[in-house]
RNA sequence: CCUCCCGUAGUUCAAUGGAUAGAACGGGGGCCUUCUAAGCCCUAGAUGUAGGUUCGAUUCCUACCGGGAGGACCA
């Protein structure tokens, strides 16, 4: 049983003893730890109730706690306005220490989710347009997510879809019409093919907007869908192609692999169906030859589902792939993530999904995450201001290799490489996964791309550190030391045992930002221990402990640093 | 016009209704003959405005101001 749960019962039994009763027990950290390592506030809020002064009840509770205290609490006191403080013992934090130590990889583990299957879908691009930066975020969010439902003992179905069909294709490929005779042969490299789609796709939206050529532009739409004229498909098997190919590069550079790639063309019969059952039903109707949801019944707005055209939307095929996936993995649960300017769309998709399908839309939530944002505004790729994924990663990676090449630590060029793509993409996913989700991210490439103070190298520098001290403790002979009979009283020492906590949490609530937070105080106080304390010195004989210590210390974050989607570097 | 989200140091972000509102960058000042200075220590600096609920509000409620997103044939 962990620390926390048997103070919420010792609390839970004096409580009971003293005859107070109905109270929700809150067991903190309190910010400051000479306030000890856990406080409730119970008398602060029962005061009231009980017409006691909440000092004194508070004195009261923690007379009654006291006569049920064991080895890992050294004392309780009442302190502030009523606070009840927890202090452990050093026995208990040295025991702790060596658990983590012997734990290894599955320290912060829970069970949680055990025995469930969750599909989680994220990054979702759009083939014919450019993967960018907002994608990458998806992505971050994602595939930290879903390694926090891993760690809750889940299995996890990672989900990927992806729009190859719709007015978006349909544009690109009059873009890429128009400009025929610039097409790359298709001996160029993928680069050139996809730079020539991105622009044809710009060429087609800024037409639309201008009505030049939206009629033409519909019927390319409605051709595709209907699979009607093979030189068209032709061009679009190219296109389509060349984009699939160039997500998988990208996906290999982040380290994401999918169980299942959805995409368009395949949910939009599964949805058209359920809108067709949907309409005998009542649930949708239609209005000036489109097919509508009136939203407004449900404090929503209205969204068409199939146009005037006869053509499904968005929102159509979304009801048909939500289906789909409780079909082919009858998972329970289906978590979606997506930008945050969809959460007012999925609202109302899903609300209809509720309506015929109850059983599918219960099991699924959406999660927003924020927008990508420039200084200058949001980015667009109608505008064609967007920075693309892969540039963003290769810029970063440029700025990773100048810092290490300055480090000097690598002979081995490969190596050197290697490790300055760990350190890119350890920036990168800091950036985006260290705030609340849900915020939108300004991206100052700048400071995103420094790997200095508080960011992902900070993280990987710590571990790096920690474990060339270590490596250097055991070529002098250090054992690790269990005893228990050296504890340091640092803050290093008193952190880590919280990380489980932080994992529950971060994931019951789907913010990995908890895990950033807590990672990064803990090599906060990591780097502090290491200034503080020599670990490689075989001449002291706490050596021992503070070799367990490091070692702990690295358990935690690399742990930590998995569910970040974060690696580590061999050196740095 | 309507709906949703967000306003915290100069900047980028934290803070399950609690204790002295935490970090980082940037500014100022220190620390490498000892395990990696991508580090550590010291220092200055913030809750948009006005009310309300509460023993206690950055957090909850109301209004206003400011920013973002969404709002019938886009995704």
């Amino acid at each position: 049983m962990n620390v926390k749960t048997k103070i919420e019962e010792i609390l839970g039994k004096s409580l009971k003893a003293l005859d107070i009763k109905d109270v929700d027990i809150t067991l903190e950290h309190p910010t400051d730890m000479s306030h000890g390592d856990y406080a409730t506030n119970v008398a602060m809020i029962c005061a009231k109730r009980e017409g006691k002064n909440p000092l004194k009840l508070a004195e009261e509770i923690a007379e009654e706690i006291r006569k049920n205290l064991d080895d890992d609490i050294e004392k309780v006191e009442v302190a502030g306005s009523g606070f009840i403080n927890f202090y452990l013992s050093e026995s208990f934090f040295s025991k702790s220490v060596s658990f983590i130590y012997y734990s290894g990889g599955d320290f912060g583990k829970n069970k949680n989710l055990e025995n469930k299957r969750v599909m989680v879908e994220y990054t979702d691009p759009n083939p014919f347009k450019e993967l960018h930066a907002g994608h990458l975020m998806s992505n971050s969010v994602g595939e930290s997510i879903s390694r926090l439902i891993e760690f809750s003992g889940a299995e996890v179905i990672r989900a990927n879809y992806q729009g190859d069909v719709g007015p978006h294709v349909a544009k690109a490929l009059w873009g890429m019409m128009k400009k025929e005779k610039e097409r790359p042969p298709e001996n160029s490299s993928l680069e050139e093919k996809i730079s020539f789609i991105g622009s044809a796709y710009v060429e087609g939206s800024a037409a639309y907007e201008k009505e030049e050529a939206r009629k033409e532009i519909d019927e390319i739409n409605k051709a595709i869908y209907e699979k009607s004229n093979p030189e068209l498909m032709k061009l679009y098997s190219w296109g389509r192609e060349a984009s699939l190919v160039h997500f998988e590069e990208i996906y290999k550079k982040l380290g994401t692999s999918f169980n299942h790639y959805f995409f368009e063309s395949e949910t939009a019969e599964r949805g058209k169906k359920i809108v067709k059952e949907g309409l005998k039903k009542g649930v949708f109707e239609r209005s000036e030859e489109a097919v509508i949801f009136k939203g407004e019944k449900y404090g929503l707005h209205t969204r068409v589902f199939v146009t005037s055209l006869g053509l499904p939307t968005y929102e159509t095929k979304d009801l048909g792939l939500n289906a789909y996936k409780f079909e082919i993995e009858s998972p329970n649960l289906s978590v979606v993530v997506t930008g945050n300017e969809q959460t007012e769309y999925f609202k109302v998709m899903l609300k209809a999904l509720s309506l015929l399908h109850p059983e599918v839309a219960e099991k699924t939530i959406h999660i927003g995450h924020g927008m990508l944002t420039t200084p200058e505004g949001k980015m667009s790729s109608r505008k064609g201001n967007v920075m693309g994924g892969g540039t963003l990663l290769d810029d970063a990676e440029s700025v990773a290799l100048k810092k290490t090449k300055e480090g000097g630590k690598f002979e081995n060029e490969e190596e050197e490489k290697k490790a300055s793509e760990t350190i890119a993409l350890a920036a990168i996913r800091f950036t985006v996964l260290k705030q609340t989700p849900g915020k939108n991210v300004v991206f100052d490439f700048e400071r995103s791309l420094s790997l200095e103070g508080d960011s992902g190298p900070y993280l990987q520098y710590s571990f790096t550190r920690a474990a060339s001290a270590a490596k250097r403790a055991e070529d002098l002979g250090v054992k690790v030391d269990e005893s228990g009979k050296f504890f340091l009283n640092t803050e290093l020492e008193r952190i880590l045992y919280r990380f489980p906590e932080v994992v529950e949490r971060a994931q019951k609530e789907y913010a990995p930002h908890y895990v950033v937070t807590y990672l990064t105080s803990t090599a906060s106080s990591f780097n502090v221990f290491y200034a503080e304390h020599k670990i490689a010195d075989p001449d002291d004989r706490s050596s021992g402990y503070k070799l367990l210590l490091t070692k702990s210390f690295q358990a935690v974050m690399k742990n930590g640093l998995y569910i970040l989607g974060i690696g580590i570097p061999d050196k740095m």
